[in-house]
DNA sequence: CTGAAAGCGCTTACAG
DNA sequence: CTGAAAGCGCTTACAG
């Protein structure tokens, strides 16, 4: 355990580290231990530039400090600045090297009430923090919303709820203060009514997943029950398993809901045996199951609902010497980042998160820019993918590399 | 590959599935394959509910329509609304049940403008999303902010840089534009000048990690160097190393610098012998460090400058059949997620990414409210810890389980 | 104790 | 072609 401290270590301390490395051959494209490039000790230098000059440029340059400059009016650099074709374009060149020079930046308060629009969409996660950033989900799904709100200009505001109990507030405050033009709502409970107040609202937003219970809302999703029949089957066909266990994700998901109903589906199809037990999408859920799992002795396959799950699960019974896959096939959900990295790599279905992201950030900004969606174009399906790798079998143990995705 | 559809399952294709899957006795714990919940069959009975009745409350409520509803005037209901002593409670009670009724929300903008605070935060990420969301980092950072503004009613700004030219341009427009109050800082390169300019115009910031170049500015980090140092040391004194290779960061993040500082100092002061090659915290660069390594005939331990090119090496060395640890022990850095998944397990210094966005996060929201900070309080220090696991050879090989952190 | 007025910085329809 | 004026919705210092 380091203790506090702030000692800042000396180059000269690290020099002599240096050199007593000295004596080994350098294989080919191995630095030597050598320049030590930038160190404590080059601080000095760079201080006095041309940072300490532009100090404190006043907080707030307006279109009047602008105006006054240049002896023009506020309209008219107010409309040079968007490149009005009024504006002469001498003047304009005027306007714009005066704005430069006094470091001017629209006031996007000011900008925002007058013309009604904040230029920032946000992206609404009903749940707490702790708990949805937990999820490798959450990190694909802000880049593909990032990527296209950078597209647009806009910012991107998250929103968690503080707690539970206080998901509709959040919601509220959030979109009817004015301060984004529109949301990307995840992870949402089939129960959260938050959301049919959001689209019974009026305002653009887009939800990531399926929501039969809002047929009319915007939404971009995967076909979970699809989905998840195609990796049962996987299991059944490919490998001949023939009796299986489901592990659930929280069933007021619809996610988790489709992906049972799937299971259940493609089981039944082919005849096989099916016990389900309840999960809650936690790697800790996974490993509590282990021991029910062990219990059903003649078990020969695990679909789980996630990747964490599965490697919950996975983890405790190569632990109690149960074989993966010889013993037990086990395919999960996801591929996330999890499954390709553990040891066996875990075979699962790929869900293109971040792709559904992107999709749905360009679909908000459809709405907010004014489009009308057709009823049956509501909702939009994403493929997936079946990613085989070791815990079904597919792939051979030792070798290392997974059938990287994403 | 499954194709695009919006086929919606019936129940009653689940139900079917459900009957086959009788037999099969029902161990403790475990539910049976029965009540299938809400399916998409309920989806009819939901529609008509309270949601479809309050539709399109007028996108804008303002303060006139409640002081008009109640009859009192505009300041009136703007301080009733903010509790002000000078509004009898009376008067109050009913303006509140007014704007509750009318649905009123604050319009952020017209506050913002008014007040000249923003009431949130930016993120700002001066990386391109890509290469940062890829990191687990971000995940914990983002999980410590969003708390703390919570907790301060504020919104929090995710600003990346569209691409790395633009770095300066982000930062502007988002902290000099008044949406936000100030800006926590991450993974900002040393040569990086946004930051310099940030600072200099006395707009709260906090950096996160350490910053020579920037003496002054507040900031939150980790000893690296001593870091390093441990878990070196770890290798030569618990595990008795004597030739070790270490894998670095990027060379212009002060991270990756102090952390092969650290290891050349530990290394020179235990007089064992060392190399070092350059990655760029990538897996791709620890796999592409792997060959080298290999050709390192006599090195028996690896420190690398985080856990996914120690992961990215591990797996080549033992896909080559080197075994780990046995014939080359391993240590990475981070913790974030990935060390403790894989097999074998990866010793690593645990980074308190989480609480130290915490506490960037609350001394920002300090420095919005006006706080000093005296210039040997700037910087502030997080505790590291070692996590030994498997890949040290700490704990044996089998056991499922790597002492859990975080 | 309460209301009317000024003004935050911007954009845009209206005069000249 | 350009300037002055109105007004977005709010807050707060100023009158009554």
């Amino acid at each position: 355990m380091l203790q506090r401290s702030s000692s800042v270590p000396t180059t000269h301390e690290v020099r002599r580290a240096e050199g007593s490395a000295g004596t080994l051959e350098q294989p080919q494209r191995t630095t030597p231990a050598e320049p030590l490039g930038r160190g404590a000790g080059t601080l000095e230098q760079t201080k006095g530039s041309a940072v300490t000059e532009r100090r404190k440029v006043a907080a707030n340059t307006t279109l009047r400090d602008v105006a006054e400059r240049v002896g023009v009016s506020v309209s008219a650099v107010s409309m040079a600045l968007q490149d009005h074709p009024r504006i002469g374009d001498d003047t304009k060149r005027r306007i714009r090297e005066a704005a430069d020079e006094l470091g001017y930046v629209t006031n996007s308060a000011a900008r925002a009430l007058r013309a009604s629009k904040a230029d920032a969409i946000a992206l609404i996660v009903p749940n707490t923090s702790q708990h949805v950033f937990g999820h490798a989900y959450f990190m694909h799904v802000l880049t593909g919303v990032t990527a296209v709100a950078n597209r647009n200009d806009a910012q991107v505001v998250i929103s968690t709820s503080p707690d539970e109990s206080h998901g509709k507030v959040a919601y509220d405050r959030v979109l009817r203060s004015g301060s984004v033009d529109g949301a990307i709502v995840t992870s949402a409970a089939v129960t959260d009514d938050g959301i049919q107040r959001l689209v019974a609202d009026g305002l653009p937003v887009v939800l990531l997943g399926r929501f039969p219970y809002l047929p009319d809302a915007v939404s971009v999703g995967i076909d979970d029950v699809r989905a998840s029949e195609l990796a049962t089957e996987h299991l059944i066909q490919a490998h001949g398993r023939r009796a299986l266990v489901h592990l659930t994700g929280p069933l007021d998901h619809q996610s988790a809901i489709d992906r049972r109903d799937g299971f259940l589906a493609a089981a039944a199809r082919h005849g096989v045996g099916t016990y389900i037990v309840e999960g809650d999408f936690s790697e800790e859920s996974g490993a509590a199951a282990g021991p029910q799992i062990e219990a059903l002795g003649d078990v020969d396959g695990l679909v789980a609902a996630n990747d964490e799950m599965a490697f919950g699960a996975m983890r405790h019974l190569l632990g109690r010497g149960r074989r993966v896959p010889e013993d037990l096939a086990v395919i999960g959900f996801d591929d996330f980042g999890l499954s390709r990295v553990t040891t066996p790599s875990i075979s699962t279905m790929h869900v293109p998160a971040e792709r559904m992201a992107t999709q749905a950030t360009d679909r908000l900004f459809d709405l907010i820019g004014g489009a009308r969606v057709a009823a049956d174009e509501a909702h939009t399906v994403q493929p997936v993918e079946l990613i085989a790798r070791q815990s079904c079998g597919c792939e051979p143990m030792g070798r290392a590399q997974g059938g990287d995705k994403q």
